[in-house]
DNA sequence: CTGAAAGCGCTAACAC
DNA sequence: GTGTTAGCGCTTTCAG
C-alpha cells in the first residue's frame, strides 16, 4: 500500500537529464561510436546521479540474444562439477556475463530440455559437460548454439571446442605406477558410457605388456547407489583383481565404501587410485592416492572459450589441461594372492 | 558461410500459419483469456508444426521481469551450499524458471556485486545464503527484489522470508549429548560472523549447567586456510577442550586436519561433531558423528517460497526443517587429561 | 559528432 | 471470442 517502488531509470530519464538523445547515451555508455570528450562527461554525470543501470531486457531483444553463459552439468553436488561450475563462474564474471546453471544428471533426455528451456531464453552461448555420449547436441548446434564441452567431449572428432583433462596421461602414470608395483589384474570403474576412457585404459594396459582385460571393467550410473553396486559386484566376480582405478570421486568413494562391505583392506588387498583430487581423499584412511584434475581451470577455459568463439573464426579448438599423480597410500606392492581368491 | 541459421519463428508467423491475430496466439499459448476450441487446436498445430518456442526475450521486456531466479551462495564447492542449489535447481526447474546463480565468497562486497548484476538483468526472485550479517539486503528489497533467505537470516526480526534448519535443537542434541559423555571444555568452530549459532551455543551450554567460556568459541572465514587457523589455534591455546563442535564440514575438515596435525587422537582425546552431513563424513576415521541437515530440501523449500511470494501477500514467513544428530565414532566419554594438557 | 526513428517479440488494453 | 495496436528499453541505421 506505500512503496510504490518507484519506475525504473531508463536511458530516455538519462539523455533528459544529460540534454541529449538516447543514442547518445547508448554510444557513450557502449564505448562505440564516437563523442565529444565534453557530450561524454555530461551524459556519465547524468548516469552517475541518476544512478542508471542499463536494462539487460532491452537490450537483449533488441540485440536477439540474451548475453548469459548456458551451463550444464550432470550434479552440482560432484565436487568435480562443483569446481568447474566455480571456474565458469569466475570467468563470467569477469566478462559481466550471468550464468544460467542446469544439471543433466547425465541424463540424455534431461539435458534435451534444459537446452530447450536455455533456448528459450535466447542464451546462445553453453558450457556443457555433455551427458551419455554427447550425441543430442547436433540440433542446439545447427540452431546457432555455440556451445563448448568441458570434461568430456561428444564421440566424434572435435565438431565441438572442447576443454579436457588430459586423462590419457594421467592414466598412463597411474597404470604405469600399479605395473610398477607388479599389479597385473587392474580393474576400471567407469562412468556409464565414457567409451573414450575405456579404451585409453585397455590400450595402455596392453601397450604396458599387462592383459587388458574388458571384464575388468566396471560401469556406473550417475548415482551413488549405482556406483556401489558396480564396485562391489566388481570385487565380487574378480577376486583376482589386485587393484582398481577409479574414474571419478564419487565412484572412488564408492570403491572404498564396497572394499570395506567386503572386508578387503586398502592397500593390502587392493591398491586403489582415483580420478580427481578431492580434500576428503587425504581424510580418508588410508589417504587416497589420485589423479588430481584442474576441474576449476577447466571451466574458466571454457568460459574464456565460450566467450571469445563469438567473435573470433569458428575454428574447432580443444584444450587440454595437464593432470597429476598425487601418490598417498592407497597403492602397494601386489601380494600374491586375495584372502577371499 | 553456409549456415544462415534461419530467422527465429515469432508469435507472428504462428498467427500468420493459423490464420488468427497475434493476441489469440498469447491468449492460447499463456492460457489467459478465452478462445474457441476450434481456434485454440488450430493455434496448436500451427505452434507444433512451426516447432514455436516463445522468446522469454520479448515476455520479459514486456513484463519488465526477467522470470527467473536467482541464487547466490557463499561457496558452489562447499557441499552445503551445492545441495541447497540443487533443491532450488529442482524447484526453479518444476516451475519452468531459469536459476542465475552467482558466488559471494561470504562477502557482503561480492555479494552486493551479484545482486546488483541481478537487478540488471531484471531478476526480481532472489534465493540467498546471506553473506556476513545479512545486512546489505536492505536496498535490494526496498527497490522491490523479493527475497528469500537459506540456510541463514539476517540480523534482526524476519524482515525476509526464510528457510532455515532447526540448528537451535540440533545444537542442544548434540551438546547434551556432549556433557551426557562428561564433557566440560566443549569448544566451537564457528564461521565468522555466525553470531545467532554462537548466542545459541552459549545459552545451550548454560542450561546444561556447563560452564559457557566465549574464549573456547573461534571464528573462521569462508577458505579452508582460515578454517584450519581456527581450529589449529583453539586446539593450541586450549588444551584443556575435550570436546569441539564443528559448525559445517569445511570447519569439520578442518579440524580434523588440525587435530591429526597436532596428534591429538578423535575421540580419545577430543570428542568431535561437526554440523552437516557428507559422504566423507563416514569415510573418514573414525567416521564423524554430525548433525545432518536439510540442505537439498531448503533449496527446493526456498524455490516454493520464492515463487509463490510473488503473488501472496507478503506476510513474512519463516520455514525451518528438522536437523538429526547421527552418532557415528568420533566421541567419547571424557578422559581425565589431554596428553599436551 | 549527434538526434530521430524504427523496430526486436511479446502481452495487455481496448475495440469490435 | 478475437483482432488491432501500443509500447516495454534498448541499439542501430540513417540523416543532418
Amino acid at each position: 500500500m506505500s512503496t510504490n517502488s518507484p519506475r525504473r531509470v531508463t536511458i530516455r530519464d538519462v539523455a533528459e537529464a544529460a540534454g541529449v538523445g538516447v543514442a547518445t547515451v547508448s554510444r557513450v555508455l557502449s564505448g562505440t561510436g564516437s563523442a565529444s570528450p565534453e557530450t561524454r562527461e555530461r551524459v556519465l554525470a547524468a548516469v552517475a546521479a541518476l544512478d542508471y543501470r542499463p536494462s539487460a531486457l532491452g537490450r537483449n531483444l533488441r540485440r536477439q540474444r540474451s548475453g548469459g553463459i548456458g551451463l550444464l552439468v550432470p550434479d552440482i553436488t560432484d565436487l568435480f562439477y562443483a569446481r568447474l561450475a566455480d571456474g565458469v563462474m569466475a570467468g563470467a564474471r569477469e566478462a559481466g556475463e550471468p550464468v544460467i546453471i542446469g544439471v543433466t544428471g547425465d541424463d540424455p533426455e534431461r539435458e534435451a530440455d534444459r537446452i530447450g528451456a536455455l533456448v528459450e531464453q535466447s542464451v546462445e552461448r553453453v558450457i556443457a559437460v555433455p551427458a551419455g555420449d554427447g550425441e543430442s547436441w547436433a540440433p542446439a548446434i545447427r540452431a546457432g548454439l555455440t556451445v563448448v564441452f568441458a570434461g568430456r567431449r561428444g564421440p566424434d572428432e572435435p565438431a565441438v571446442p572442447a576443454v579436457l583433462a588430459d586423462d590419457r596421461t594421467g592414466m598412463r602414470t597411474a597404470l604405469e605406477y600399479l605395473a610398477g608395483l607388479g599389479h597385473r589384474r587392474i580393474a576400471f570403474l567407469a562412468r556409464y558410457g565414457d567409451r573414450r576412457r575405456v579404451r585409453t585404459f585397455l590400450d595402455t594396459l596392453a601397450a604396458l605388456g599387462v592383459t587388458a582385460d574388458e571384464d575388468l571393467v566396471a560401469y556406473a550410473r550417475a548415482s551413488r547407489d549405482s556406483a556401489y553396486a558396480a564396485a562391489a559386484g566388481l570385487f565380487q566376480h574378480r577376486p583376482d583383481l589386485t587393484a582398481l582405478l577409479a574414474g571419478g570421486n564419487l565412484l572412488g568413494e564408492a570403491a572404498v565404501l564396497a572394499a570395506r562391505e567386503l572386508d578387503l583392506r586398502i592397500p593390502r588387498d587392493v591398491s586403489l587410485i582415483m580420478f580427481d583430487d578431492v580434500p576428503w581423499a587425504e581424510l580418508c584412511s588410508p589417504p587416497l592416492t589420485v589423479i588430481a584434475e584442474p576441474a576449476r581451470d577447466m571451466g574458466y577455459r571454457a568460459a574464456e572459450l565460450v566467450l571469445r568463439e563469438g567473435r573470433r573464426a569458428r575454428e574447432p579448438r580443444v584444450v587440454t589441461l595437464p593432470t597429476e599423480l598425487i601418490v598417498r597410500a592407497s597403492c602397494a606392492p601386489r601380494r600374491r594372492t586375495r584372502p577371499g581368491g
